[in-house]
DNA sequence: TTCAAATATGCCCATATTTGCATACAAGTT
DNA sequence: AACTTGTATGCAAATATGGGCATATTTGAA
């Protein structure tokens, strides 16, 4: 783990908006998941996870289809800069992490199992939970 | 303070390097110091302090011919982010921070009062505190 | 083995950023 | 006012980066 390219990862609105969204929800995300809660395209968020794994920042595996990705606990200044971050991030970024939370009703049984959704679609399926 | 340009700033290593002097020693440091200590040019040390100014992790002031930086510890982001770079830089930037070390002893009264050094300068002085 | 869905990547272009040098500016001294 | 010293900045070339698009790759299912 090189600090300086973990905070070169860190100084891109994208990638900082990728990693509070693991920091503030704890869960692990598949990218048709953060692609949702950022409305940015599949290629941006694809490249800058390949970036935040590159700098050590994230961990992915794939699960058939889908890959996961998860904050890097294995390092002790990672696990302390995460905790900094999620204390002072809170409150940015808060569209983020409510799309987030619509997006991860569509999961089943704590997993993926659509792609990248409309917007209509997480309405949908929010009210209905909502409803329950 | 902008999160992101935080970030940026310190993604560098001249910049990071300097911001471990700071955060390592808890001093106000001049500019001359800063070459001497990182063995850098000094436009490029002024240039990266710019930055880190810039995205307000230093604030700077002059005093008399010599201008001072010190860590600005008006955020509480970045408080807490500097508390962490502390602990888990301590062991990196080791040649750094014994320069710095030997270059303090040339300062009068707590205060700077010669510009950039030279190796044998900083060498001479340490030996004739270390007599003492 | 063909297809579709999820994800990654190569390429291009515009724009930042970095680096080194020369020079400018600011303050103290003579 | 001229000179010296500490610091900042403008410029130009080299390099890196970000965004968009098309396409490749991987996997599961038909």
């Amino acid at each position: 783990m090189e600090y300086v390219s973990v905070f070169k990862a860190l100084g891109d609105e994208t990638r900082l908006r990728i990693v509070n969204l693991f920091v503030q929800s704890g869960e692990r995300l598949c990218v048709c998941e953060m692609v949702d809660s950022l409305q940015s395209p599949q290629y941006t968020v694809s490249k800058a996870l390949g970036i935040l794994r590159n700098a050590g920042v994230l961990n992915s595996g794939r699960q058939g289809t889908w890959v996961y990705n998860q904050l890097n606990e294995n390092d002790e200044f990672l696990k302390s800069f995460f905790k900094v971050l999620k204390v002072h991030l809170a409150s940015k970024y808060l569209e983020d992490l409510q799309r987030l939370k619509k997006r991860l009703f569509l999961r089943e049984n704590g997993v993926c199992v659509v792609g990248v959704a409309l917007n209509e679609q997480l309405e949908n399926e929010y009210q209905k939970r909502q409803q329950k």
